[in-house]
RNA sequence: GCCCGGAUGGCGAAAUCGGCAGACGCAGCGGACUUAAAAUCCGCGGACCGCAAGGUUGUGGGGGUUCAAGUCCCCCUCUGGGCACCA
C-alpha cells in the first residue's frame, strides 16, 4: 500500500475518484435509471434538450458548460416529480470524417463510431442523466432512411426542387454551402476560407414558402431570447413594398446626354419589354431620375447580346462583384454603372428615364431592377452625383432644411408628385400602389430577404439524395419501399470536387422505378443540417422502424420544452429546424408548430480572455480536470464561475475551490451521519432553540432561493454561492451539532436537505452521501425540498440608518417592526443624536423593514 | 454604418422592484493545530487619511432626475457579438 493510499484509508477525506468511479459502476448497470415514463404516468412531462453534439472524439468545456446546465436542470424537474425526457445523439455526418478518412486512411463510419464511442464514455464520466435507450446517430440507415423519406415527401409537395444557380463554393471544403453557412463572404468552417461562386443545378428546400410564418410565429416564442428572436427576424428581413412596370421603349436607343437626362414623353413606341422594379418608397415615384438593373438582368443579357460595349461594361461589373463578394465587403464595392442606351417609362409621370445597370444592384434580391431616386436614397444620391443624373426632390419636411437626401419620413409631404403632392408618406404609399394595381403597372407586395436552402453537398460522409435521373422519365424519386438508399462502404475519398459517389458505379447505375430502363442516381449528399432539423423527435421513439417517430409520442412530448445550446446556431440550426416542424405539421405528423417552447444560449467558455481553441492553444481538456478534481467539481465550476448567459472564463484555480467546498459538505456530513441515522424520520421539534434556529433559518432560506431561481432566473452561480454560506453557518455551528445541542432531529433535517440541495449540481458526492444518510432511493426519485416560510423568516432585523443619503449606523429592530417603531428607534439612537444635534430634520423617509434616511439641514 | 450585450476590488463575480456596493469563490496576509509541511479551522483584505474611534472617496468618463443611483434619463469612451449596398 502507498503512502497516500494508507492515508486515505484512515482519514474521510473527500475522495471523489474513489466516489465516482464506484457510482458510474452501478449507473451503467441501471440502463432504465433515467428512463422516461409512459403518458399515463400523470406526471406532469418535461422534455429538456441539450443541441447534439459533432463527434469529434473529444468533449470541449463548451460542451460540459452546456450538458451541466441541462442536467442540472433535469434532475430539478425530475425532483419536482416531473415525467422527464433527457435524451442525447450525435450529429455524425459531416466533413471531419472525410478529413480523418484522407488523413489517416480510417474509413469515415469506422473514425465516427469510435469517436462516439469514447464521448459517450466521456459524458457518462460527467454523469450526465440521459436516457441512452433513445440515442440517435445520424449517419446510420435507421436514421438517415427518415431523411429520404422526408426528402421524397417534400419532393412530392413542391417544397424540393432542382435548379441552377449561383451558390456559395468552399475549396477546402469541397462543396457548396447554404447562405446561412457563409459568414462574411468565408466559410463557416474555414474563416479564413473565402467562399467562390459557382453556377451549379443544386436541390433546395423551399424554406420561403414558410417566410411570413417562421417570421410570425417568433411573436409566439416570448421564452426565446430577442436576441436570436431579432437574429432570425433580420435574416428573414420581410421588405413591404411594390412593384412597378415600366415599359421600356422601342426604336434606337435614344441618346440624351449620354443617359442623364430624362426625356419627354412624347410619340414614343413601346418594345413590349417591361423592366418591374421592387421599391419599398413607391411614394418617391415622381422623384425617380432612372432605372437601374442588376447586370445580371435578363434584359442586360439579350441587349448585351448586340452591343459588344455593353458587354464589356457587364462583363467587368460581374467580375467585380464577384470579387467584392468573395472578398466579404459588398458594402465597400465603390458604386459604378453604366447606360445601356436604353429608356422607359414612368407609369406615373409618362417621362422617359434611362436605363442603367449598376454593380450595387443585385439580381438575386427583388427583381433585380430598382427605380432610382437620388434626392431620397442614400445609395442612389452617392450613384448619382458620381454620374451627374438629375436630382428631383418629392418629400419635404414643411419649414425645415430639407438638406438632400431627405430620408425621413417624421413630418414630411410629397411635394411635386402630381395630385398626390401634399400627402403624407404612408398614405401616399397606399394610395399610389392601389392606382398601380387598378392600371395594371402595378401592385403593393412584399419581399424576403430569405432565400431556399441548398441542401446538395459534393461529398460522401452524408445522407443520400433519394433521387433518380431517368431518360425518359426525368427526375423520379426512390419509391419509399426501396429507403434506404445506402451510402456505400469502401469509397475513395479525393478533396478533388465533384462527388465521390459518383465514382462508384454499383451507386450509380440503377434501375428507374418507372419505366423500368436504366437510371442514374443522384450522387450528391444531403446537408447535415437536415440531420439536426428533426432530430429531437426521433428520440421520443428511436427504435420505431415504420415511420420517423411516433405520433402519439410525439404529441405527448412536444414541444421541447426547454432546448439549451450556443448562440452560434441562432440562423442555422433554429431557423432549419423551425422550418421543418412546420412542414411536418403540414404532413400531418404533429400538431406542434414550433419545435420548442423555451430556448435558452448559454455564454462561451474563455481562457486568459479569448474563446478556447486549438489555435490559440488556450483549450483547457474536461478529461484533464475530472481527472485532477472530478467529475462533480468540474460540472460545479462550470455552474459557480458565472451565469450561465455570461462568457465564463475558466480558471483552473476555482475548479480547486469548489473541490474544496464539497470535500467540506462531505466532511460535515460524515461527521454527524450517525446522529441523522439516530434520529431517523422523526419530526422538527415544535419549538427549535436558538442555535437550531440559525441553522434552519440560513436552510430555509437556501431552499427558498434555489427553488425561485431554478424556476425563473437561473443563476446557478448564486445558488451555489448560497449552499456555500450555507455550509459555512453549519461549519461554524459544527461543535454544537457534535454536543447535541443542536438536537439530532435537527440534525437528520439539515443534512437530508443540504444533500437534496446539491443533488441536480453533484449527482456522485450526493448519492454517496444519501446512501450514507441509510437511503436506498435514487436521489432523482426524492421530492425537492418544500422551504417553510416561518423557519426562513429572520427574528430580528437590521436597518441602515443614513443621514443626507449617507450610512451613519445600522440599528437593530424586531422583525415586524413598522414604520413608528422604525422612526422611534431611530431618533433615540445616539449616534443619530449627535450627527444631527444643531441641525434640523427637514424630512425622514422611513422605508418599512428596509431602512431609515434622515435629511437634516 | 446599423442592431444587441458588457465595463463593479489583485482575479471570477454578487447586489432579482431605486434603499447598507463588493455576497460567494480564487489569490494574498495574519493566527491556531503540527517537530515541520500538507490538509483543516479561525480571522483580515476597494482606495486614501488616521495609532484608533472615525472620516473622505469609490461601480468606464461627463451631465441630470431623486431623500437615496451600480440600478432610471441624456451625451461620450472602450470592449465582445450579430448584421451590413436587401432598394
Amino acid at each position: 500500500m502507498s503512502a497516500q493510499a494508507e492515508t486515505d484509508a484512515r482519514d474521510d477525506r473527500y475522495q471523489p475518484a474513489t466516489i465516482e468511479a464506484k457510482w458510474a459502476e452501478r449507473w451503467a448497470a441501471d440502463p432504465d435509471m433515467y428512463a422516461a415514463e409512459p403518458a399515463s404516468s400523470g406526471k406532469p412531462k418535461y422534455y429538456v434538450l441539450e443541441m447534439l453534439p459533432y463527434p469529434s472524439g473529444q468533449l470541449h468545456m463548451g460542451h460540459v458548460r452546456n450538458y451541466a446546465i441541462g442536467d442540472a436542470l433535469a434532475r430539478y424537474k425530475w425532483m419536482q416529480g416531473c415525467n422527464v425526457l433527457h435524451p442525447m445523439g450525435w450529429d455524425a455526418f459531416g466533413l471531419p470524417a472525410e478529413n480523418a478518412a484522407i488523413k489517416n486512411n480510417t474509413p469515415p463510419r469506422e473514425w465516427t463510431i469510435g469517436n462516439i464511442a469514447s464521448m459517450k464514455q466521456q459524458m457518462q464520466r460527467l454523469g450526465l442523466s440521459y436516457d441512452w435507450r433513445n440515442e440517435v446517430t445520424t449517419c446510420l440507415p435507421d436514421y438517415y432512411r427518415w431523411n429520404q423519406w422526408f426528402f421524397i415527401r417534400m419532393f412530392e409537395r413542391g417544397l424540393a426542387y432542382r435548379k441552377q444557380s449561383k451558390v456559395n463554393w468552399c475549396p477546402q471544403c469541397a462543396t457548396v454551402l447554404a447562405n446561412e453557412q457563409v459568414v462574411n463572404g468565408c466559410c463557416w468552417r474555414h474563416d479564413d476560407q473565402i467562399v467562390e461562386l459557382r453556377n451549379l443545378e443544386q436541390w433546395f428546400f423551399r424554406t420561403t414558402e414558410y417566410a411570413q410564418e417562421l417570421l410570425d410565429g417568433l411573436d409566439q416564442l416570448p421564452n426565446w431570447p430577442d436576441k436570436v428572436r431579432t437574429m432570425q427576424r433580420n435574416w428573414i428581413g420581410r421588405s413591404d413594398g411594390a412593384e412597378l412596370a415600366f415599359e421600356v421603349v422601342a426604336g434606337e436607343p435614344m441618346q440624351g446626354d449620354a443617359g442623364k437626362e430624362i426625356l419627354p414623353a412624347s410619340g414614343v413606341t413601346l418594345t413590349g419589354d417591361r423592366i418591374t422594379v421592387f421599391t419599398t418608397r413607391i411614394d418617391t415615384i415622381y422623384g425617380a431620375t432612372s432605372v437601374q438593373l442588376a447586370p445580371e438582368h435578363p434584359l442586360v443579357t439579350g441587349w448585351a447580346a448586340g452591343d459588344p460595349t455593353l458587354r464589356e461594361h457587364v462583363d467587368g461589373m460581374l467580375e467585380q462583384q464577384k470579387a467584392a463578394r468573395e472578398g466579404g465587403d459588398l458594402a465597400g464595392l465603390e458604386k459604378h454603372g453604366a447606360f445601356t442606351g436604353h429608356y422607359a417609362q414612368n407609369p406615373f409621370t409618362g417621362e422617359l428615364l434611362p436605363v442603367w445597370i449598376a454593380n450595387y444592384i443585385l439580381a438575386d434580391y427583388g427583381t433585380g431592377a430598382i427605380m432610382s431616386v437620388p434626392a431620397h436614397d442614400e445609395r442612389d444620391w452617392e450613384f448619382a452625383g458620381k454620374y451627374g443624373l438629375p436630382v428631383r426632390q418629392v418629400v419635404e419636411v414643411p419649414g425645415a432644411e430639407n438638406a438632400l437626401p431627405v430620408l425621413g419620413e417624421e413630418g414630411a409631404v410629397l411635394v411635386h408628385s402630381g395630385k398626390w403632392s401634399g400627402l403624407a408618406c404612408a398614405e401616399a404609399r397606399a394610395q399610389l400602389s392601389a392606382e398601380a394595381a387598378a392600371g395594371g403597372y402595378g401592385r403593393a407586395t412584399i419581399t424576403f430577404r430569405l432565400k431556399d436552402w441548398g441542401v446538395s453537398r459534393q461529398r460522401y460522409w452524408g445522407t443520400p439524395i433519394p433521387m433518380l435521373y431517368c431518360g425518359d422519365c426525368g427526375i423520379v424519386p426512390v419509391p419509399d419501399d426501396q429507403l434506404p438508399v445506402l451510402l456505400p462502404e469502401n469509397v475513395a475519398i479525393t478533396q478533388q470536387g465533384g462527388s465521390p459517389l459518383a465514382q462508384v458505379p454499383e451507386f450509380v447505375n440503377a434501375t428507374c422505378p418507372k419505366c423500368g430502363g436504366p437510371a442514374r442516381r443522384e450522387t450528391d449528399t444531403m446537408d447535415t443540417f437536415v440531420d439536426s432539423s428533426w432530430y429531437f423527435y426521433r428520440y421520443t421513439s428511436a427504435k420505431d422502424s415504420t415511420a420517423p417517430f411516433d405520433k402519439e409520442a410525439a404529441k405527448y412530448w412536444f414541444p421541447i420544452d426547454q432546448y439549451i445550446g450556443g448562440v452560434e446556431h441562432a440562423i442555422l440550426h433554429l431557423i432549419y429546424s423551425r422550418f421543418w416542424t412546420k412542414v411536418m405539421r403540414d404532413l400531418g405528423l404533429i400538431t406542434n408548430a414550433e419545435p420548442a417552447e423555451r430556448l435558452f444560449t448559454q455564454g462561451m467558455v474563455i481562457k486568459n480572455g479569448a474563446k478556447m481553441s486549438k489555435s490559440k492553444g488556450n483549450v483547457v481538456s474536461p478529461d484533464e480536470m475530472i481527472g485532477r478534481y472530478g467529475a462533480d467539481a468540474t460540472r460545479m465550476y462550470a455552474l459557480f464561475a458565472a451565469p450561465p448567459d455570461r462568457d465564463l472564463e475558466w480558471q483552473e484555480d476555482g475548479v480547486a475551490g469548489v473541490s474544496r467546498f464539497l470535500a467540506k459538505v462531505y466532511r460535515f456530513v460524515q461527521r454527524h451521519s450517525a446522529a441523522a441515522l439516530e434520529a431517523g424520520d422523526a419530526a422538527l421539534p415544535e419549538q427549535p432553540n436558538a442555535d437550531e434556529q440559525v441553522v434552519l433559518r440560513k436552510l430555509h432560506q437556501c431552499i427558498r432561493k434555489i427553488t425561485e431561481d431554478f424556476n425563473d432566473r437561473w443563476h446557478f452561480n448564486t445558488c451555489i454561492a448560497a449552499i456555500m454560506e450555507l455550509q459555512n453557518v453549519l461549519t461554524g455551528a459544527d461543535e454544537r451539532f457534535a454536543s447535541g445541542a443542536i438536537r439530532p432531529e435537527v440534525t437528520a433535517h439539515v443534512l437530508r436537505r443540504v444533500v437534496l440541495l446539491l443533488a441536480p449540481f453533484a449527482p456522485y458526492m450526493t448519492a454517496e452521501l444519501w446512501a450514507e444518510l441509510g437511503e436506498s432511493g435514487g436521489l432523482l426519485r426524492t421530492p425537492w425540498p418544500a422551504f417553510d416560510e416561518a423557519l426562513a423568516k429572520a427574528s430580528e432585523l437590521e436597518v441602515p440608518v443614513q443621514i443626507n443619503g449617507k450610512l451613519r449606523t445600522v440599528i437593530k429592530l424586531a422583525a415586524d417592526a413598522g414604520e413608528p417603531a422604525m422612526r422611534e428607534a431611530a431618533l433615540g439612537d445616539e449616534r443619530v443624536l449627535a450627527a444631527i444635534e444643531g441641525k434640523q430634520v427637514v424630512k425622514m423617509i422611513v422605508v418599512p423593514g428596509k431602512l431609515v434616511n434622515l435629511v437634516v439641514r
